[in-house]
Formats: C-alpha cells, sequence, structure tokens
RNA sequence: GCCCCCAUCGUCCAGCGGCCUAGGACGCCUGCCUUUCACGCAGGUAACACGGGUUCGAAUCCCGUUGGGGGUGCCA
C-alpha cells in the first residue's frame, strides 16, 4: 500500500512556520516512504473562504520545494459530501438537533454545579431543526478511544468526557471533524501527520470515522509544537512567523527547510546542514521528538550564512539584486548613486560576511553615500579611533598623503601604513573608521579606490573633527 | 477546574539498559590565522528536573512529585 499524507491548513493569512514545519514533515515522509501527499484547504467556515489566503499558502510552499501529487482541494467544495455525512449520522441516532446558545449552555452547566462544556442538554429531546439548530454527536457515554500515534506511542481517551460537539453549525454547514474525518476516508490518507495541537481532537473524528463506517483508520502521528522563547506555541499575533517574511528578507528557501527540518528531528550521523535529498532518505516518522522545540532564529542565521558562502559568487550577485536596489529592503544610499560594478567586484567579501542578503547594504552603504555617519558612542569608534594613540596625527598625516597619492588600492595602502610606521602606531582602523564609519568590513583599499578623491578627504577631515 | 501531551547543556539535536567520566551543532569565552571584521583552525563553558522503584547495571523501563505546554468555540 502507498503512503498518502496530506497537509490540510485553515486559510487563515500567510503561511507561518508552524505550519510550513508541518508541510514540510508531510513531505518528508511521502518521499522517503514513495508515497503521495495531498494539498487540501480547510475552508469549513465561510469566513475562510478567501482566495487571496490561498496564495498566501500555495505560493511559499512552492518557494520552498515542498511538492503535492494532488489538489488542492477545498473542503468547501466538498460540502456536500459532509452534509451528506451529518444526515446519515442524524438519521443513525449517533447525533441530534440542539438549539442552547454557547451562553445558554455554559449557564446551565454552571447552574447544575457541572465544570465547562457541554452536557448533552439536548439529548433525547426530540428537537426538530430550525433556524437556530447546530447538530451534535452524541458521544458514548463508556468505553475508551485509543490513538496509535507513531510518535507518541498509545494516548487514550475516556469517551465519557468528551462532550456532544456540534459537527453542523447552525448555518447548516459542517464543521471540520465531519469535513476531516470524510475526506480523509474519500481521499484515502493513510497518515495524518499534523501539530500536537490537534491530539484532543483525533478521537473525535475517530467517533465519527466509527459512526459512518469509514473502513480503515489511517495512522496517527502528532509532531511536538514549535514554540517562541517563552516556550509557547508560534502565533502569528504575537510572533514574527511569516514565512515569506524570511524569504524576503533574505533567507533562503533552502536553509529554511534545513533548519525546519532540525526542529524535532535529528540525523542520527549528527550532520547537521546537508542537501534535502540526503535528509529524505534519513528521515524517519518514528524518529520524530516529542517535545516542542524553540524556533531559533539565532541558528537559522548560522545555516543560511552557510548556505549564502556555499554560492557560486554569480548567484550570490544575483540574488543580492533587490536588496542592493531596495526593492524589499531599505537602502541607505540614493539609487543614482549606486555602482553594479563596484558591488560585483567586492561582492566575494561581502558573501564571506553575511547571514542574510538584507546584511549586504550594511556592508558596502559607504561605497554609494557621500558623507558617512559616525556613531560615536559605538564601541568601534571609541576603541578604534579615539583612543587609538596619535589618532589625531594620524588623520592629518593620512589626508596629508591623500592629497596627492596615486590613486590605487595599494598605493592608498601603502600610504596609511608609512604614516603608522612614521608615527610607530597602528594606522589601518582608525584610517577604515574615518572612510566607512566603522571598525568591521569587507577588504578597504581596492573598495575606497572607486570612491572620489575629495570625497575620502572629507570624511578623513570629518572624522578628525570629531575627535 | 477538567482532559491530553511533554521533560538531556541557554538553544536545537544524538543517546532507545552496560560503548556515557553523556556526543554533535548554535550561542558564548580563549588562542591561532589576519593591516579590520568575518571565514577557517585549535581549545574551553555548559545538561540527564526531583523522589521512589525494577535490574548485577538506568539518561535510557515503571510509578509519583514538580515544572512547562496544548486543548477545553456554531476556529481549524
Amino acid at each position: 500500500m502507498t503512503t498518502r499524507v496530506r497537509f490540510a491548513p485553515a486559510p487563515t493569512g500567510f503561511l507561518h512556520v508552524g505550519s510550513a514545519r508541518s508541510a514540510l514533515f508531510n513531505w518528508l515522509y511521502a518521499q522517503s516512504t514513495g508515497g503521495e501527499m495531498i494539498l487540501r484547504i480547510e475552508d469549513t467556515d465561510a469566513a475562510l473562504r478567501k482566495p487571496e489566503f490561498i496564495d498566501a499558502i500555495v505560493k511559499p510552499l512552492q518557494t520552498l520545494g515542498i511538492t503535492w501529487d494532488e489538489g488542492p482541494y477545498y473542503q468547501s467544495q466538498r460540502k456536500q459530501f459532509h452534509v451528506d455525512a451529518v444526515e446519515q449520522l442524524v438519521a443513525s441516532g449517533n447525533a441530534y438537533f440542539c438549539n442552547l446558545t454557547r451562553d445558554e449552555a455554559d449557564a446551565l452547566a454552571k447552574e447544575a454545579g457541572l465544570p465547562g462544556g457541554y452536557h448533552g442538554w439536548s439529548r433525547d429531546k426530540g428537537i426538530e431543526d430550525g433556524p437556530d439548530c447546530v447538530v451534535r454527536f452524541r458521544t458514548p457515554d463508556e468505553g475508551e478511544i485509543v490513538i496509535d500515534d507513531v510518535i507518541r506511542g498509545e494516548v487514550r481517551f475516556n469517551t465519557a468526557e468528551l462532550e456532544d460537539f456540534v459537527i453542523r453549525r447552525s448555518d447548516g454547514s459542517p464543521t471540520f471533524l465531519v469535513a476531516n474525518a470524510v475526506d480523509d476516508a474519500d481521499m484515502s490518507i493513510s497518515h495524518v501527520i499534523r501539530g500536537e495541537d490537534l491530539l484532543n481532537t483525533t478521537p473525535k473524528v475517530m467517533l465519527l470515522w466509527d459512526a459512518l463506517d469509514l473502513g480503515e483508520k489511517p495512522t496517527y502521528a502528532h509532531l511536538p509544537l514549535l514554540v517562541n522563547e517563552q516556550r509557547k506555541k508560534l502565533s502569528k499575533r504575537r510572533d514574527d512567523v511569516s514565512l515569506m517574511d524570511f524569504l524576503s528578507k533574505g533567507y533562503l528557501p533552502e536553509a529554511m527547510v534545513n533548519h525546519l527540518a532540525l526542529l524535532g528531528w535529528g540525523p542520527p550521523d549528527e550532520k547537521e546542514i546537508r542537501p534535502i535529498s540526503e535528509i529524505i532518505e534519513l528521515f524517519k516518522l518514528e524518529n520524530v521528538n516529542k517535545g516542542s522545540a524553540f524556533f531559533d532564529v539565532t541558528k537559522l542565521n548560522h545555516i543560511n550564512g552557510e548556505y549564502i558562502r556555499a554560492l557560486p559568487v554569480e548567484t550570490f550577485i544575483e540574488m543580492a539584486e533587490p536588496f542592493v536596489y531596495g526593492v524589499d529592503t531599505e537602502i541607505t544610499w540614493d539609487k543614482d548613486n549606486y555602482k553594479p560594478e563596484v558591488f560585483e567586484m567586492v561582492a566575494g567579501d561581502v558573501q564571506q560576511r553575511v547571514s542574510t542578503f538584507s546584511e549586504i547594504p550594511h556592508f558596502i552603504s559607504w561605497l554609494f553615500t557621500d558623507a558617512v555617519e559616525y556613531d560615536t558612542e559605538s564601541k568601534g569608534w571609541n576603541k578604534g579611533l579615539r583612543k587609538a594613540k596619535k589618532a589625531p596625527e594620524i588623520l592629518d598625516g593620512i589626508a596629508e598623503a591623500f592629497a596627492d597619492v596615486q590613486w590605487t588600492g595599494e598605493a592608498m595602502n601603502a600610504a596609511v601604513s608609512e604614516v603608522g610606521d612614521r608615527l610607530e602606531v597602528r594606522s589601518q582602523v582608525p584610517a577604515r573608521i574615518a572612510i566607512t564609519g566603522t571598525n568591521a568590513g569587507i577588504p578597504l583599499w581596492d573598495a575606497a579606490a572607486t570612491l572620489d578623491r575629495d570625497v575620502v578627504l572629507r570624511r578623513l577631515a570629518a572624522a578628525r573633527a570629531l575627535l
């Protein structure tokens, strides 16, 4: 039997990293078992039926290289099957109509001194269907549902503790629980791989599955949650988790996928950064962890840096385009001042130093602006220039030498070293700070030679004035 | 409250009863390389939550405690 998995997101906006991880693990499992993957949009709630949200899911998946064999299917388009299932459940006595609002049910429970949840007040009341009626599933008063989870082992639920949950809203639309059971059966899903936050809904789906007589159930695997620094489930509201945002900030899809694969799973040989083909080969669903994992951007940065450095420099230059022309990110220079040939010259040096593409401007902005800003509060400025021995003399000496030095990197470098030798101090760092504004950066002189002589002289004077 | 899940360095992962004086990676620190920074290289820092069992032997199995998380919607 070929394995068939599905990624079934609710279209509630942009795809976030947690969903992407779920999609990825489904995909990894399908790939590693030679199975098939289905994309199914869970839009049973009318409020979710927005076409722009579909793009927000499909596009990032494609960018990440997560492919599917069928779909996207839309649950909204399969509504009739779900409606039929609800009718069947009512006819068989497994479900009944209920006209209580949530508030009324809560009030009744409070009055009766019962804990939260719905206690089956409308059971056996013979309520007829009407405009304000929902359909509820009659959960068994006794018995146990056992989920044999690939990742967690056996998980047991006492059916008496399951409330009579709603399977059809008062507007006539069936809920995702019904859609889940019916669609997973129709689509011959063999493995349901999803986040642990859905674990509690699984016994309900299984109850429906049996009541609907849908045949063999899929195998379940509940992935550990991705959490933030406070160890709370990643949420769109409070966390920065839009996948597309990461991509447009200059994270490579391959690096993102690699990082995501390492959250909740690890290769037995401990080699973390590796091509997706190897990850597929090594991936075992039963080896996935149970504990939640912190989505650590610091580690992502490292992985991304590794991937960037591995790029051919021509590719790096090509991919850097949006970031040097300010398409998606801010640039600090006037677009007319940008010189592509200068960037191409230093690209290899920049490539070695960035962990995301969005850091590129930081390393090259001094090449495309007239004046640089000096952060006189920074450690670099203070340690490298202000407190440097004979700093004023160094800058004066360089300015003097630069007035008529041959304008090549080699000659400039030599002149600066000569000033340092004469004063018996280190002159390179002070020069760098005066010219670029910072003590850290790409090899200086060949790049600096692309600037006009008077621009450099002005910067030397400006820095000198701040001492 | 009730139900469910989880628990190895700060973080991610390895470990599936003896190979563990617990390994790798990120981070952090030190040194080397270097006219800066980074890369690279060589080191260092740092964990089996606690308490009971089981066993000749437990990070690994069982129970409890504590801690964390998820769910508890006419969202999915």
